[in-house]
DNA sequence: TTGTACGCGTTATCAA
DNA sequence: TTGATAACGCGTACAA
């Protein structure tokens, strides 16, 4: 019924010579001397049969896959879509393939991919993944499974990371909005289940701390995910507040729109009565109406880097992988953060 | 010095039993008839072990992967994430992993990700990359390789194709601007090396001439990608026309955003001075500044409905794949595209 | 109910 | 310079 595939036996049979004279001719290096006319003779033949290698046998017998492993959280959230193209550059450049897997923010989800990655036996992880259980990430290490991390750490693996520097990121929001006039400062959070989420709350009050702003409990809420929709209902309280913010602080760039959602929502507008600041400089951040004041990561860097780390690790050249962090600044775009007279006057 | 994989052979000696009886045990079907102790031991082996099956063996022996792969033209463009989401799902339901390939819009990109994915022996291909020649496809159709196309048709395969209705989509959009009196529309038109690209130009020009309408040749631009910039350098040759249009079509919502930049920076608003209208209604569509005006594509939908159509060739329940065209209608946002008479006067 | 034997398609190693 | 052989890890007819 199905037609047998062309293995490297039929071509060895009709260009009369062995099987094993086949995989020298098509894959071995120069110096192997081989007579040209079977060269030759080879080539014609496995082209004339339309002759594919098999990627799976071939891997078998080599150990070795040419194949990396993606566990990225959420391919909806434009953050990642440029990191996944850095990777994927320096791994096409380098001859390795990209199995790319969206956890969906589920740790069940993480775990079911990551076992079957490892069981189709990629060469190295890459994990933007950030429910993963630093357990896991430990267990990781301790098989001295080669990976990398992106845009989240964990203890006891920093060096293995490619970190977004958030607490830099962070201060240079909170200065802005303090030098702003800004004083009623509110923050929707990111899952503090997340190392991201945690993070960026920290240093939220750190900076208000160092600046002596005092945060009102009342002005912190905590979404759910890293999303639009997440972030829009944990502001709606922050908005309903009898005395609402004159400014806010979403963790990303989609719990800002969300947040500019629950703004508008209640007959204010941004920036005329409520600034807003984001973080991630997603691509169409600027075009936001108004455009989106937040803080620039270079996105398709960190895949490139994190690329790199782990075909290093792979490849055995253990260049001791230092811990990247990748640099976070401020991009001011037009109104969306304002003086903070503007908040008091118009409200 | 790597230490050794733990295989079927290390458990069945620890469980003292035959190889093949862990193969049973571990995924023989239920009427295979084994006792209940012998099955026991083997799983408490396997588990103190750690033992991981290899999927690369059991595929060779299989002939099955239960992988697919997806080539996807442009992982950036917001388009296709909640496609491959809806195609994740579906895989990953039925028991298949995604082998996701972005071929950054490049013909030979698109070539050598797709050799490497079929010599993966991946079950089956969707292609969502819109450059690959017609006569690859009808390659891929004789050799009876299964695949589904998304977001593109091919001529001799549009029985297994999952297509958005670009006429319907297209003949709302001129529709609504020509009732709103404009007259003079300027399109920017996605590249015409695509069925897409190709396929929105026809239609607006059959529109408009349905509706009365002249289209100014000096008002049509082609955008060589469905990209923000290559938009934006499409559009600023009509945007800087003696009389400009007083809206424009961009042939997606990338494009738009180009059309957009480019209609500032001459110093001009939208929708005050130019109406705007995108296609695609990308997720972020509503957030921009104005909110953009597009037309809607049920984007997951299309990604389940490929992937269902896919296992099902793949799985060879032959269910005769219908052509499957995906809805597509205008949503109007806020103020993007406005009536003609104000366009007019502000200029 | 479980063991035997073989094949899936390659490539590395050794021998000729 | 090329051929022969074994092994990568697993699943399955067939035999016991």
């Amino acid at each position: 019924m199905t037609e047998p595939r062309i293995t490297i036996i039929d071509v060895a049979r009709a260009a009369s010579v062995h099987p094993s004279t086949v995989s020298r001719v098509l894959n071995g290096r120069v110096e192997l001397s081989l007579l040209p006319e079977t060269r030759e003779r080879v080539i014609a033949a496995a082209a004339r049969l339309g002759y594919r290698p098999s990627a799976l046998a071939r891997s078998l017998r080599l150990r070795r896959t040419f194949t990396l492993g993606m566990l990225v959280p959420n391919i909806d959230n434009p953050l990642f879509p440029p990191i996944i193209k850095g990777v994927e550059d320096v791994a096409h450049a380098r001859g390795y393939n990209l199995i790319l897997c969206n956890t969906e923010d589920s740790s069940e989800r993480e775990a079911t991919y990551l076992r079957v990655l490892r069981e189709r036996q990629v060469d190295g992880l890459l994990i933007a993944s950030s429910f993963m259980a630093d357990s896991t990430i430990a267990e990781l290490r301790r098989d001295r499974f080669p990976f990398v991390l992106v845009n989240r750490g964990s203890r006891g693996a920093n060096d293995l990371a490619v970190l977004v520097d958030n607490e830099v990121g962070v201060a240079e929001v909170i200065e802005h909005l303090v030098g702003l006039g800004h004083r009623r400062i509110g923050i929707v959070a990111g899952p503090q289940t997340t190392m991201t989420g945690q993070q960026r709350l920290a240093a939220a009050r750190a900076s208000l701390r160092e600046h002596g702003v005092k945060l009102d409990p009342a002005l912190v809420a905590v979404a759910e995910a890293f999303s639009q929709e997440a972030g829009y209902r944990a502001a709606r309280r922050l908005v309903l507040a009898t005395e609402p913010p004159t400014a806010i602080f979403g963790a990303n760039d989609l719990i800002a729109l969300g947040v500019l959602r629950a703004i508008r929502e209640v007959g204010l507008e941004c920036p005329d009565h409520i600034s807003l600041v984001g973080f991630n400089d997603i691509p169409q951040a600027e075009f936001f109406g108004p455009p989106l004041t937040t803080v620039h990561v270079p996105q398709r860097d960190m895949g490139t880097q994190a690329a790199t780390m782990l075909i290093a690790q792979i490849e055995g050249k253990d260049i001791p992988a230092p811990r990247v962090v990748a640099e976070a600044h401020l991009v001011v775009r037009g109104s969306t953060a304002a003086p903070a007279t503007l908040a008091r006057t118009e409200v």
